[in-house]
RNA sequence: CCGCCCUUAGCUCAGACUGGUAGAGCAGUCGACUGUAGAUCGACUUGUCCCCCGUUCAAAUCGGGGAGGGCGGACCA
């Protein structure tokens, strides 16, 4: 594959990239090294989803893919994992992220899943972690950390410390590539900055877009509503989809057509296969899409109408999403002690 | 070690001085209107007032004790 062509793979969808010369010089060299981290806090969900997409065209762009489960982040940002719960939702992000490798059309067994405490406890990662921490300022970290740290008038020391550890995951993994969502800007942007300093190069950053939330918005992991979960059954999909914000002839914030351009519509190019829109007669029959672009045309055009569009997005949604609630939901164990408050035992 | 502040609805908080078992905004639910949703109207719901003891006819409110959280000071060998 011409490097243009693996380049085009590995850009698109995205929401940045910094940069793309240094990204086209390391596709130019060879296989560079990609890896993104995952801490194992809420249920994953179809944001989760989008991001896998990417990891099938890292693969195929030649690219050395590393998945992270970044179970000691997932307690020490903000304390968003309780610290005995972390076994139990490695265990489930792992079996969660390789469901929807798969089920995105990529093979699991080409991806190398790492976690957090397999090397993050290590002496020398350890020491460099002292060394770091010792020069980076409080101000600084709180700058780079998630929105509740950076936001918090007292950050807890932990929410200040992980920033300092993703940015040696970069190099304790040997990664020329990182990958994250675009909220991971502030973080690998520090790893940029300091990194140089600790013997490894600043990595290229790759940024997925945040999909907007069903309910108009961001997407937000404590609003139900605003997302559609791995668990979900088709029913739910439906009335998921059915409430969503979804104004006629409307790209913005619009968390529908986001799905299907960054979900749907990729896999469905994989497979050769149509997305298709029922419509009563009354309003002119069936539609057919072959891209998404042609789909978006017609939405903004308002020849396609959003009361038709969400029912044959509910379902194409729901066929994507079957394979993963299959293979979680039957495994109840996983679920039940990843999360007692929801699924435990009753 | 010392001092000060905070803890009330899912969230942010008011109410406490001058005791009478609680409110606002946002969120949520339900209708109306739209060929969806939203917006807009209309209606509705929400609570161990951090815990314990005491005073009182009556305590979110007053007194004592405790727990959790925050901020600052001191010490700097």
């Amino acid at each position: 594959m011409e490097t243009a062509e693996r380049l085009d793979l590995v850009t698109r969808h995205t929401e940045e990239v910094v940069t793309t010369d240094e990204l086209e010089a390391l596709l130019a060299e060879g296989s560079p090294s990609a890896y993104i981290g995952y801490a194992p806090t809420g249920e994953m969900h179809i944001g989760h989803f989008t991001t896998m997409r990417k990891l099938a065209d890292l693969l195929s762009a030649g690219v050395d893919v590393t998945v992270l489960i970044a179970d000691l982040h997932a307690h020490l940002d903000d304390e968003k994992s309780p610290f005995d719960l972390l076994d139990a939702r490695s265990e489930y992000y792992r079996e969660a992220i390789e469901g929807m490798i798969d089920a995105a059309g990529a093979d699991p067994d080409e991806i190398t899943f790492v976690r957090g405490t397999d090397y993050e406890l290590d002496e020398e990662y350890t020491l460099e972690l002292y060394r770091m921490a010792a020069e980076t300022t409080i101000a600084r970290s709180q700058r780079a950390a998630s929105e509740v740290v950076r936001d918090s008038d007292s950050p807890a020391l932990g929410g200040l410390l992980y920033p300092l550890m993703q940015s040696l995951d970069v190099k304790a993994l040997e990664a020329d590539i990182a990958y994250g969502g675009i909220d991971q800007r502030g973080i690998y942007m520090l790893s940029r900055e300091i990194l140089p300093d600790y013997g490894w190069t600043e990595p290229v950053c790759l940024f997925a877009p945040l999909l907007s939330g069903l309910t108009g918005g961001k997407m937000s992991a404590s609003d139900e509503g605003s997302k559609v979960n791995l668990t979900d059954d088709p029913g739910t999909v439906a009335e998921k989809l059915n409430a969503a914000y979804c104004p006629m002839g409307e790209t913005v914030d619009n968390g529908v057509l986001e799905y299907l351009e960054l979900l749907v519509f990729p896999i469905l190019d994989e497979r050769g296969e149509s997305f298709v829109v029922e419509r009563p007669e009354q309003y002119g029959g069936d539609l057919v899409y072959d891209s998404y672009g042609d789909l978006e045309a017609e939405f903004v055009s308002e020849e396609l109408h959003p009361a038709d569009l969400k029912p044959a997005a509910a379902e194409y949604i729901s066929s994507v999403i079957d394979p993963v609630r299959e293979r979680l939901t039957a495994q109840p164990d996983l679920l039940a002690e990843a999360y007692p408050e929801s699924y435990g035992d009753e």
